[in-house]
RNA sequence: GCGCCUGUAGCUCAACCGGAUAGAGCAACGGCCUUCUAAGCCGUAGGUUGCAGGUUCGAGUCCUGCCAGGCGCGCCA
């Protein structure tokens, strides 16, 4: 809809062009088309007049009307008026809002689906939680995010691959495993403390078990000879010598099959849990596989052949501050061990290897950091810095009773994404989630996501579209029968105030998907729903759908049925079921 | 100290690339069930958009400086 009213704006300034009133016809961005938001201005307003009036020279009302004189005819336009300052406002004729109904009708599950993206291929990376304990609702915010913006993108025509990064190397595995090998001891009444720094959460001890029922008491040693952390002045130094006098202990092999149990273990759980919760990945990308496919020497290449890199005090230093990071990074360590860092560009340049054009990385806010250094790492290797665009995601507060929850991994102390699925359901669960803009704080309150009432959003939409179905039912079993294209035929008949706010508001959806999409924000789409949602349960309360009109009744129940496809298909990109009944 | 984010109604938040009279929900108050699900609807009330300047036809939105809150600044991951 909007975008007939920009063609037919584009037509009257190229004719306003080849008339010699403007140079030259603008850059499509300047001509601006927006809903209005009085119905009053019409249903459609554009300020080009206002934006174009200082370059060709003359008043923005006599610019618009010059427009308004040149544009073609259209029989989707019933008025154009010049208002206020300068803005051109379009009225539709009934029947362009009759024909975008029709389409609604017809393109059913894809209607709201569009080209936009061209098929452009976008890497969207998101949750990649370390694998060191159960996904938590933090989690949950990044998951519901990251999901239903690679749907928005989906829908508006890109072509999506949806990525977990799983840190499967490093110190934190080493804890881990330490952490899993303590427990298992436990198990065997081998008294060994567990550090405090350690991993506490009880689910180790579940590992614990499994690690037990496999292998028995084969993996048991003395831990006697094995350094205390407890009375360390520093404690993570202390940590890591007990993780080097374990791993000299076990013998590596061993080591590695306790850790990757652990791994094993945690991962499968995080992926049931998030698939359970909808959200599914293309493909769980391991940070170990970046050193064994030569993807981290291939990254270091490229920074030393472009010379971005120096040696300092042993390691091998990355020239970030000359490409806008705020110091240098090092990237291989005096041990001669690459840094996080390294495998991080080395991901992301295998990314654009992979041909990537936009590579989405959906990060918690406290990573803020590590933006610059990324995008000096990728203009570093000779890759656009501007492919990679980053989303953060702020902090999720629980709220329970009123009571904020605290949340900490390693103690062992949260909730977890699957305790709140199985709270509130995963609908609830999804919805609250996106609801709020990204950057924005979100304070999760567990009564709220459970309450069935008018404060919960989530019944709110679905309950409008359970009630269409319910309608459907009671249709039949008055023993009536909807007719489609006799509803489609009746549209006219449907003029009072609530129809027509209804009827706009359901052909507004397209647009909503674009933007949500373009700007990144599924909350735009929560917001539209329940404002669609809305309408319907007003038009629902003033007016009988089921009346003796035949044509009447086909075209109220067309409309009805228009806006439950709008719900469904919404919902769809958010992962919220749409149930028939409640 | 430097950097990123946030500050809008009593509370939680919207406001699409700078547009016209800043909008919802909750809480408060008052109405609507003999009629397709009251998990609903309608109405009333609630604002100097943190403060001070600036840019322009127009600023919650952009710029500068303050104030307040959150987060980040490792040869950790």
């Amino acid at each position: 809809m909007k975008s007939s009213i920009h063609a037919l704006l584009t037509k009257a300034l190229e004719n306003l062009v080849s008339k010699g009133v403007l140079e030259s016809v603008p850059a499509e961005e300047t001509i601006q088309v927006e809903r209005t938001r009085d119905p009053s201005h019409g249903d459609f307003a554009s300020n080009c007049a206002m934006m174009l009036c200082k370059s060709a020279g003359m008043k923005p009302r006599d610019l618009a009307q010059q427009i308004i004189d040149s544009l073609p005819g259209s029989h989707l336009i019933q008025e154009v008026s010049i208002a206020g300052p300068g803005f051109i406002n379009f009225r539709f004729s009934s029947s362009a809002w009759h024909t975008e109904i029709r389409r609604v009708l017809e393109e059913g599950v894809s209607y709201g689906t569009s080209h936009l993206g061209k098929g452009e291929q976008v890497l969207v990376e998101f949750v990649s939680a370390n694998p060191t304990g159960p996904l938590h609702v933090g989690h949950g915010r990044h998951a519901a995010y990251g999901a239903s913006l690679a749907n928005l993108l989906e829908a508006v025509g890109y072509n999506v691959r949806r990525e977990y990064y799983v840190n499967d190397a490093g110190r934190q595995m080493q804890i881990l495993a330490l952490s899993l090998w303590l427990r298992y001891l436990e198990l065997h009444d081998v008294a060994a403390a567990l550090p405090e720094n350690a991993y506490q959460g009880e689910y180790i001890i579940d590992i614990a078990r499994d690690l037990q029922a496999e292998h028995g008491d084969s993996l048991v040693r003395d831990p006697s000879v094995l350094p205390s952390v407890t009375d360390a002045e520093d404690k993570e130094t202390a940590l890591s010598d007990l993780i080097a006098a374990c791993r000299e202990l076990l013998g590596e092999d061993t080591f590695r099959i306790v850790q990757d149990k652990a791994l094993d273990a945690i991962l499968s759980d995080i992926k049931d849990d998030l698939s359970e919760f909808g959200v599914v990945f293309d493909r769980w990308y391991s940070e170990r596989s970046l050193s064994e496919t030569g993807a981290i020497d291939r990254a270091l290449e490229k920074l030393q052949a472009n010379n971005h890199t120096y040696i300092k005090g042993g390691a091998t230093w990355f020239r970030a501050s000359d490409l806008g990071d705020e110091k240098d990074r090092v990237v291989v360590r005096d041990n001669g061990q690459t840094t996080y860092f390294a495998s991080d560009i080395a991901y992301h340049l295998e990314k654009r290897e992979r041909g990537f054009e936009i590579l989405l990385d959906v990060l918690g806010a406290d990573h803020h950091g590590y933006i610059a250094r990324v995008r000096a790492g990728l203009e570093a290797m000779g890759e656009p810095p501007g492919s990679l665009e980053v989303k953060l995601v702020q902090f999720v507060s629980l709220f329970r009773a009123g009571k904020k929850e605290q949340m900490s991994t390693r103690s062992g102390q949260f909730v977890t994404l699957r305790q709140l699925r199985e709270e509130v359901g995963n609908d609830a669960a999804r919805l609250i989630y996106v609801m709020r803009s990204n950057d924005q704080h979100l304070d999760f309150d567990l009564e709220l996501a459970k309450s069935q009432s008018s404060d919960n959003p989530v019944y709110y939409i679905q309950y409008a579209h359970a009630r269409v179905a319910s309608v459907t039912r009671q249709l039949h079993e008055k023993g009536y029968r909807w007719d489609p294209e006799s509803g489609l035929a009746s549209l006219h008949a449907l003029e009072n105030p609530h129809e027509m706010a209804l009827m706009k508001t359901v052909t507004r959806y397209p647009e909503i998907v674009e933007t949500a999409a373009l700007n990144r924000a599924p909350h735009m789409l929560v917001h539209y729903l329940r404002d669609l949602a809305n309408d319907f349960h007003t038009y629902y309360n003033a007016h009988q759908f089921i009346v003796e009109d035949q044509a009447l009744r086909d075209a109220r129940i067309g409309l009805i049925h228009t806006a439950r496809q709008v719900i469904a298909n919404g919902l769809g990109l958010l992962g919220v079921s749409a149930p028939d009944s409640m």
